[in-house]
DNA sequence: CCGGTGATGCCCT
DNA sequence: GGGCATCACCGGT
């Protein structure tokens, strides 16, 4: 699977793609790496997504070509990491959702400041935590030239995949854009 | 185990 | 000023 091109493509198409891809992440205390295992899909044209309303100040790299990092804060208190898709101009990105943990465990344990491996990374503000983002200075960023590298994985067959509606949302909260790996013991929610 | 809820600050109208 | 692409804790089972 070739990322450039999974990236090239819509939110809809990268977002079930980039399911058992790596996110490898460098920080003073090491490197971290995760295999991503659940994503949700926005785009301009989708009530629920950022770029709806246009290009702003926060969300002008969703408007920038696939290779971006997008990362906002809400609630208050987390931050979420998006990988931006499609080509410039179209206000497209993937929400990553959770991941599974596979080096550097303990930097993560003392990032989140819990011990449980399974609730390091279960969500998408819990992962930005372990991962070591504690604020937007990312957003923007082209991704394998920051400190957030996204390597390829095994290709999933179809029947791992589940599309089911996306989490935490009001508007257009009936669109089957979850994508999650069956079974993951990391999901989110199942 | 599960549902309800308070925390907390930025963005955009 | 309203509304968040969330999380952890609390109380009742």
């Amino acid at each position: 699977m070739d990322l450039r091109e999974v990236l090239s493509r819509s939110s809809l198409e990268a977002a079930p793609r980039l399911l058992g891809c790596y996110l490898v992440r460098q920080t003073p205390h090491g490197t971290i790496k995760v295999r991503i295992v659940e994503t949700e899909a926005y785009h301009q044209d989708d009530p629920a997504s950022h770029s709806f309303r246009g290009i702003t100040k926060r969300t002008a790299p969703m408007f920038q070509a696939g290779g971006r990092l997008y990362i906002y804060f809400t609630y208050g208190m987390h931050y979420a990491i998006n990988i931006v898709t499609g080509p410039a101009g179209r206000g497209e990105g993937v929400l990553i959702r959770a991941a599974e943990p596979l080096a550097g465990v303990k930097i993560m344990q003392t990032n989140r400041g819990i011990r449980d491996i399974n609730k390091l990374t279960n969500g998408p503000g819990k992962l930005a935590q372990a991962l070591g983002i504690f604020d937007t200075s990312l957003s923007g960023q082209i991704l394998n030239k920051s400190s957030i590298l996204l390597r390829p994985g095994e290709p999933l067959k179809d029947e791992e995949i589940v599309a089911a509606p996306r989490i935490g949302i009001t508007k257009a909260a009936d669109r089957p854009w979850r994508f999650y790996i069956k079974d993951n013991p990391f999901v989110s929610r199942v």
